[in-house]
DNA sequence: GCCGTTACATGATCTGGCTCAAATAACTGC
DNA sequence: GCAGTTATTTGAGCCAGATCATGTAACGGC
């Protein structure tokens, strides 16, 4: 059997916008270039709570009068970097919307190991999306920066579907391709070497958070060795050598908790690469 | 950080049936317990045709009249062990529906390696569930037994989901059901070993499609030790290996490309186990 | 019932990446 | 600016599991 192989999702960068890094044109900077934005811990202003909701997938096809009624269902909560959201375990009702900052999703297992899922953006969702079986959740979510999300409960999130059938299928259509994506998560852990999943994810992050710098693409977010190891199933010391020799090679800069994409071409040819050639 | 860990899904096998195994009382089988059920390849009748559109979780909350209108959007089709239904990167436009046998969903590796992402039974749906991006699959589906599948236009689908905001919620509970199944298979990729591994994907196997037989829970359908191999990210050899200690250890009877659980708390010991202990 | 084919088993060897350990370097708070 | 803390780097040894190799047993076809 000899399938079409290949990547189907779209990679292109021309989406990143360009920030003009006032700080270190000389690039010789060892300070994190990654701007952190000092969000107020525990209020969004109803203003930025509407344009997130405008800005969220679901209801981007909802009339400004509904999403302004809508508004009124949402709750809005500020958490602190590492405070966590809600805990694996825990009793499951509630459904989640980034505003601003970025949360983790992870997993937990019994060697004490953690998995980290995904880091999510504003605008993304998480949390008890339906009213399933026994309602726990099986994930924790911890607050990566400061952020600012919005919540309601399940159930009246399931009564809204049912109201608006457009935005059920754009929930449909978000999960599905969350599945997708997870599901290529676990053929790379499955078939590809860390340093294949390690440039792979890294351009999936450029492409999610990128942000364009003088240097290269900078991922707009605090991002450990540890986080990357988190994400690819390996441990610390192994990303930590694997961004070592990336920088060696001059596909990335990196410092403590940033990194710039400096050679995009690369990596892409390591992330895709057949081991046997 | 000490959050609460669990097994959150169900694990009841009480649904399991009770088939009389006619052969073999004895229990020293050398030949497959498995019963492969011969399906006409290129039909399935149309009674079989309604009474699995009913089974579909989908519309299950349809009344039978819509049921009935439903079924001419489908039409029907039949593959051969071994046969693929679509190959990743083809077009996709198309939503199956197993009707009978089962169907292997993978992802095909640049190295050669193939990744068995999961295997369906009869109501479980597969193929382009949206519209999304650039419409190609991403995996490829291959009938495992004798299939036959429904099919519809991923569009007439959607249609169909716009008029009934029940069904599309529906849909969208086994997605986000699979991403929480999937995300599972990550951790475990990311966190467990081997053995771990198989005795996990034994035990969902036996969940999903298990049958009680005189000897123990009947995995029921063909399963060979490379299948097993493509679910947990490991080789044909290494699986062997496992599945003999675990053999030895009297957990499972097994032979060529069936396998009978005769030790669930055995595994469920091992699935769950912290590696320190 | 025999033969060819296809799974499966198992030994021997090799290695990517984990573990343990210890030294630096970057940030933070004061 | 200094001290303490936390992230990162790098080395050395080790091991789970991959690879390579070979033998054997089950099954399907005729």
């Amino acid at each position: 059997m000899s399938p079409n192989i290949g990547t189907v999702w779209s990679d292109s960068i021309e989406h990143l916008t360009e920030k003009q890094t006032s700080v270190t044109a000389m690039s010789q900077h060892r300070k994190t270039p990654v701007q952190v934005e000092t969000v107020e811990p525990a209020a969004c202003s109803v203003d930025l709570r509407l344009s997130i909701l405008q800005k969220v997938p679901f209801f981007s096809d909802l009339p400004d009068a509904e999403i302004r009624t809508l508004n009124d269902q949402f709750r809005e909560y500020g958490f602190q970097p590492g405070e966590p959201i809600y805990f694996s375990g825990e009793k499951a009702a509630t459904l989640y919307v980034v505003a601003s900052g970025q949360v983790k999703l992870l997993r937990h297992s019994m060697s004490g190991q953690d998995v980290l899922l995904d880091i999510l953006k504003p605008g993304d969702y998480f949390g008890s999306l339906t009213t399933l079986a026994d309602e726990l959740y099986p994930d924790t979510a911890q607050a990566h920066t400061a952020v600012c999300v919005l919540s309601i409960q399940t159930e009246a999130f399931r009564t809204l579907l049912q109201q608006y059938p457009p935005v059920a299928l754009t929930v449909l259509d978000i999960t599905a391709r969350r599945l997708q994506e997870t599901q290529e998560i676990v053929r790379r852990l499955s078939a590809d070497s860390v340093e294949q999943r390690i440039a792979a994810v890294l351009l999936k992050l450029a492409q999610k958070l990128g942000e364009i710098s003088d240097e290269g693409i900078l991922i707009q977010m605090p991002l450990s060795r540890d986080d990357l190891a988190q994400m690819t199933g390996t441990t610390t010391e192994t990303a930590s050598r694997i961004i070592s020799q990336f920088q060696k090679e001059g596909l990335v800069h990196s410092g403590r908790k940033w990194i710039v994409i400096t050679g995009r071409p690369g990596l892409k040819m390591i992330a895709a690469a057949a081991d046997t050639v």
